[in-house]
RNA sequence: GCGCCCAUAGCUCAGUUGGAUAGAGCGUUGGCCUCCGGAGCCAAAGGUCAGAGGUUCGAGUCCUCUUGGGCGCGCCA
């Protein structure tokens, strides 16, 4: 539609620079033509006519009244103005829009999916927890962009993976370890002293008790907490350092290995609720296990983009566009949290990622640049690994801003949030602001202003549609009740709104798609939804005139398809009844 | 100190790769159901788009600076 309205603007440009009315050189000037905003600016708009007006030194209006005179018939166009300060506006033919109902309604599911990605794969690995914590209302944001922006992906034409990468090892799990292996003593009725700085959560306790009832065996305590280092951290090594001893290698990855279980299972559960699903969960540790982190180490190494310095080994990330340079092993022996990451990345690429999206927490945005620099040095630059940051989101607790930990302990579960919302409005809420724009969240308050959630005004709008065209199938006898429209009758401000804002949804989807966007999607709906209710106060669909029911029946229906296919996209329901 | 993000109505936020008179929800005030679902519709009030320069026919949007806020800068993850 678009394309060809260009075109038809291009010629005239073109007809006019030939005949001598505009100068040779307009002819190369770039026509855009664009939704037009209100409607007595028709359609679509066209401001070239500004951009040429200085080189043929007369007036935006004269030009514009010239390029819209010259503007071949098209069975597309109904009419063609100059408009002050000097655009050129179009409006469509009622022919043209008629048809676009149809075409809405015969797509159906498919209206909207375009081949914009043209079936290229692309990753995009979001939540990514690690196992330590059950999934809060900050996770809750990664998940419904993600989600949604995978949604939006595939409609978009591209081959989408979902990943879900998990750290399950190193001093993190650790600390998980020793939080459980302390809250089971202390269910032994041994005296414990909870360190601040281990994960003090409710749910740890959860996990001691499946522990030992799942016949868990561990060695008591005696003189553990005795001679302490002072400073807390250090505090925390000592107490897992004695705990290995304690119970042994075995012992130690026994609780470990529980506790993680146990918390991963319900991070699917979560996710599962969430209607959040992954191809593939990533575990860390099984980089290290395969032997694909050496061998990533090797293959840098080789390369010559290591070297070793204080004892560590780094690798020379600020001569592929990084800051600084990064350490792959510690002087200790210990990889970083680098090394794994970049066979992690390495391994996507050998599954044929040729783009890569990771949606992560603002606070990591000093991450992507130097997993970048690792995929040039591997020779795997022309892989494109793109991150979308989500600006974090803030727990508001009696009016104070605290950030999230699942350390402290201090977070709103992701699955309270559901079950005091419900997982529709849950995903609308967070899919309603763009991912650069922080969050405050604050439970008491999404509780109560959950009745607010523009969800609903959506969905809605689909329930009423459905309720209009069984009403109006029950009264017709059942069938047919679309059939012999006149589309010609559709004459009211509100239809034509109604179905421009339909045929936009093909171009919001690819917008979203580009921009990486989702809420995009959301925004638009509401104005979908708004459309529709202002028409169904407008006038009745179940008419009399057997011709102008069917055309405004159909109408509706197609606006049911849009709603239904675009809260597809969110992972929202779209409901018959409310 | 360096880097990234943000600043739009009383509050929470949109603003289509620069377009015409800057929009919506909530809140406030006043209207609309004998009739397809009132979780809806209509209207009013509410703005120096943080500030100052610049680019442009045209700037909330792009560039520079200033102010104010968030985050990051570890041989933590």
């Amino acid at each position: 539609m678009k394309e060809s309205l260009v075109q038809l603007l291009q010629q005239a440009v073109r007809r006019l620079c030939d005949a001598g009315d505009l100068p040779a050189e307009a002819v190369q000037a770039a026509v855009k033509v664009e939704r037009a905003r209100k409607r007595e600016h028709g359609d679509f708009a066209c401001g070239v006519a500004l951009a040429l007006a200085g080189q043929a030194r007369t007036s935006p209006m004269a030009v514009a009244q010239k390029i819209a005179d010259s503007i071949s018939d098209s069975p597309l166009v109904d009419k063609v103005q100059a408009a002050a300060p000097g655009f050129v506006n179009i409006f469509l033919s009622r022919d043209a829009l008629a048809q676009s109902i149809q075409t809405i309604r015969r797509a159906g599911e498919d209206y909207g999916r375009s081949d914009f990605g043209g079936g290229e794969t692309i990753m995009v690995e979001f939540v990514s927890a690690n196992p330590t914590g059950p999934l809060h209302v900050g996770h809750g944001r990664g998940a419904a962009c993600g989600d949604a922006l995978a949604r939006v992906l595939v409609a978009a034409g591209f081959a989408v993976l979902r990943e879900y990468y998990f750290n399950d090892s190193g001093r993190q799990m650790d600390i998980l370890a020793l939080s459980v292996w302390l809250r089971v003593l202390e269910n032994g009725g041994e005296k414990i002293v909870f360190p601040e700085n281990a994960y003090r959560g409710g749910y740890i306790k959860t996990i001691a008790q499946n522990f030992c009832a799942g016949g868990g065996e561990v060695c008591g305590g005696g003189a553990l907490f005795e001679n302490l280092p002072a400073e807390d951290e250090k505090k925390l090594d000592e107490l897992i350092a004695r705990g290995k001893k304690k119970l042994g290698a075995d012992g130690w990855a026994k609780i470990l290995n529980f506790a993680a279980g146990e918390i991963m299972e319900n991070i699917r559960a979560d996710l599962a609720m969430f209607r959040v699903s992954f191809d593939n969960y990533f575990s860390e540790a099984s980089l290290a296990a395969s032997g694909a982190l050496e061998k990533t180490v090797a293959q840098l190494k080789n390369a010559g983009h290591l070297y070793e310095k204080d004892g560590a080994l780094w690798f020379c990330a600020s001569k592929f566009g990084d800051t600084e340079d990064r350490v792959v092993r510690r002087a200790n022996g210990a990889y970083t949290y680098f090394a794994p990451d970049i066979a992690y990345h390495l391994d996507k690429v050998r599954r044929g990622c040729k783009n890569m999206i990771n949606i992560l927490g603002a606070d990591h945005h000093g991450y992507i640049e130097r997993v970048r620099a690792a995929l040039s040095a591997a020779g795997c630059g022309e892989h494109r690994l793109d991150a979308l940051f989500l600006q974090q989101v803030n727990l508001i607790n009696g009016g104070k801003k605290l950030q999230m930990s699942t350390r402290r302990g201090e977070f709103v579960p992701l699955r309270t949030l559901c079950e005091e919302v419900g997982v529709d409005a849950a995903r609308f809420f967070y899919l309603l602001r763009k991912p650069a724009q922080k969050m405050n969240f604050d439970l008491a308050l999404a509780r109560a202003q959950s009745s607010d959630n523009p969800v609903y005004y959506v969905q809605y709008a689909h329930a009423r549609i459905c309720s209009v065209l069984a009403k109006a199938g029950a009264a017709g006898g059942g069938a047919g009740i679309f059939a012999g429209a006149d589309y010609a009758l559709l004459q009211l401000d509100a239809e034509s709104d109604l179905l421009g804002a339909l045929l936009r949804y093909p171009e919001t989807v690819t917008a979203a798609a580009r921009q990486r966007e989702p809420h995009q999607i959301a925004y638009y709906l509401r104005e979908v939804a708004n459309y529709f209710h202002v028409y169904y106060n407008r006038c009745r669909f179940i008419e009399e005139q057997a011709p102008l029911r069917a055309a405004r029946l159909a109408l509706i229906d197609a606006a049911r398809i849009v709603i239904a296919n675009g809260l597809g996209l969110l992972g929202v329901s779209a409901p018959e009844k409310m």
